[in-house]
RNA sequence: GCGCCCGUAGCUCAGCUGGAUAGAGUAUUGGUUUCCGAAGCCAAGGGUCACUGGUUCGACUCCAGUCGGGCGCGCCA
């Protein structure tokens, strides 16, 4: 992003609004002006970072032991030349510059640049920490793409909370998102549920004569059979117990999803779609104009190691059907066709041996799709203890925890929290019985809580909202109350880096670190004071973090109570 | 065997494009309420960042190898 700002704005940090989220890009700029009149370097920008610990100031940059390199020079003479340089032309913000360590600018802001931002947040309200950097991009979210087979499980739970997070965090950047559900309901998966269901309503059970080896095997299958009967269903009919049973699963799943509070798919995309509005052959065509297939023993082939894949992929089997991964690309043409260049598939880590081939296949058509299309969200799976044994999750054994069970158990919130507070691709166990027992421990209460807490304090203060607006922020000196507004500053830029680098998990970290300030500045100063102008100050910053703590939940999906 | 991911406190996990004394929660121990919510706060103990070597001013972070774990490697989806 190019900085505009230049020296002549400096005039202006007095003035409120939007101030506090450009404070950084204000003090790089000043930074830079700095290392290019110290004659350190024409091209460098420095970085600013928050120091570790608060002691070091508001923020460090490392610029000095950077250029001491290249310039040949000892880091701690680099960093006075550049100290001087910036001691020569003040910043209005900045109340202190240091020189630490091996070579570190600390730099300290005045009190008034830390709290501008609760002004900033009560003025935004729900809308604080949006930004408009990635304004009108088009962006699409593939997930839970659960097959209509069965009941979603803890992974598909896994999935759900973090793409409904993700496509939130993607909107508070100006993204148009798009969030879509792909149904494989071609393949013989669909098959295997017709038959599974027409055997066990003639009384047929799992592994007993004429129970195929991959039939499913849940309890879900009798269900829908005895359903289809009551409905006057003849099970002999393949077609209308095919029928029937996919329109069971799909509500369920739905009404799952629902239940979770994942907001509604823009688009339920049908594989079977691909092959009756031709992309398939379209697709498969095109592959062999570019010249990159050949036919041998019978199939047709395409040479997907000309772009990285470790061995070439068969399209077209020798019995004349297509394997999975033809369709698979020509879903994907469709969404690069339909204008979505940024694209984010949620997966299992299980699919990760796809990801080359898919993108081969979208190579080697030759239409200028990038190589790295599409980005990839990968999580591994949940496993799920319970009695201190394992739970195997397998759809075909129909022995797993399903993702309505888990929201029984410890409730919406909790798993909507713990399941996004993970790194996506860390494996991580849910013990059910200590989720049952323990479920008051779950870190989202401790969130809540901070939330409900002030929400009651803000009641007892009877502060208006015009005081909260008006209040003098000048009154604020503690320091626990700088350390909580310097974190809420910190909001807007997280939400960016976290879609950016599509890693959900940082919100609820961060959320923590919220609550946490602010129960630890709680506790070291009285809110409801007599004196009216110092409590409207201290009740603006409390107010300011609960807004803040209620935006953060509302990306998780997460409520925000006002009192529990 | 090959490919991708992972290995951090007793347990569950953070650690941003390499930066200062490796952090949270939980568990353990000890404090804390005549006053706005104690589901809180304050503090203590707890570490060979799997191991070995390399790159450099500096490595949990980057590279190579070893060990251990997960997943994938079908003319299944």
């Amino acid at each position: 992003m190019p900085l505009s700002c230049t020296r002549s704005c400096h005039a202006n940090i007095g003035a409120p609004g939007i101030i506090a989220a450009m404070q950084k890009e204000q003090l790089i700029e000043w930074l830079t002006v700095g290392v290019r009149s110290a004659g350190l370097s024409d091209t460098a920008v420095p970085a600013l970072e928050r120091p570790k610990q608060a002691e070091h100031g508001d923020w460090a940059t490392n610029i000095a032991l950077q250029l001491a390199k290249p310039l040949g020079r000892n880091p701690r003479d680099v960093a006075a030349a550049f100290k001087a340089a910036l001691d020569a032309s003040p910043h209005p913000l900045v109340s202190e510059i240091s020189i630490a360590g091996p070579g570190f600018i600390n730099i300290r802001l005045k009190p008034a640049a830390k709290f501008s931002v609760v002004a900033d947040v009560l003025k935004a309200g729900e809308k604080f920490g949006y930004g408009d950097a990635r304004k009108g991009e088009k962006v699409l979210v593939e997930f839970v793409s659960a097959n209509p087979t069965g009941p979603l499980h803890t992974g598909h739970a896994r999935q759900a909370a973090l793409g409904d997070t993700l496509c939130n965090l993607l909107e508070t950047q100006g993204c148009m998102v798009h969030r879509e559900f792909y149904y494989n309901d071609a393949g013989n998966q669909i098959d295997n549920l017709t038959r599974s269901v027409q055997l066990r309503a003639k009384g047929v059970e799992p592994d007993s004569e004429g129970w195929p080896d991959d039939g499913y095997r849940g309890e879900y299958i009798v269900e829908i059979g005895k359903q289809f009967v009551a409905a006057g269903g003849d099970v002999n009919d393949g077609a209308a117990v095919r029928e029937f049973a996919v329109n069971v699963l799909r509500k369920e799943q739905d009404k799952d999803l629902t239940a979770f509070g994942v907001k509604k798919f823009d688009c339920y995309y049908l594989e079977s779609s691909l092959y009756t509005d031709g992309r398939v052959d379209k697709t498969v065509t095109a592959l062999q104009v570019s010249g990159h297939t050949y036919e041998l023993d019978n199939a047709l082939w395409l040479k997907t190691t000309d772009y990285g894949d470790d061995k070439d992929r068969v399209m077209r089997k020798a019995t004349g059907g297509y394997t999975y991964f033809v369709p698979d690309v020509a879903y994907h043409v469709s969404k690069w066709e339909r204008g979505f260049h940024t694209v984010v598939n949620i997966q299992g880590t299980d699919h990760h041996g796809t990801i080359a081939r898919v993108r081969a296949g979208l190579q080697a058509l030759d239409m200028g799709i990038p190589k790295g299309y599409p980005d990839y969200l990968l999580h591994s799976m949940v496993r799920v203890m319970q009695g201190g044994e394992e739970v195997k999750i397998s759809k075909r054994a129909g022995s797993y925890i399903t993702l309505g069970e888990l929201i029984e158990w410890v409730g919406k919130d909790a798993v909507r929290f713990f399941l996004v507070s993970r790194k996506a691709d860390s494996e991580f166990t849910f013990d059910i019985d200590l989720a049952r027992s323990q479920s008051e421990e779950n870190p989202v209460y401790y969130v809540q809580y901070a939330h409900a807490r002030i929400c009651s304090v803000l009641r007892e203060a009877a502060v208006s909202d015009e005081a909260l607006a008006a209040a003098d922020r000048g009154l604020l000196t503690h320091e626990k109350a700088e350390a909580l507004a310097t974190i809420l500053a910190d909001y807007p830029a997280l939400l960016a880096t976290a879609a950016r680098d599509l890693a959900p998990h940082v919100l609820p970290y961060y959320l923590r670190e919220v609550s946490a300030a602010f129960h630890s500045y709680y506790g070291a100063e009285r809110i409801r004071v007599d004196d009216l102008a110092l409590r409207a100050a201290r009740a603006s910053l409390a107010a300011a973090t609960a807004q803040v703590l209620k935006n953060g939940l509302q990306l998780l999906g997460v409520s925000a109570p006002t009192k529990m």
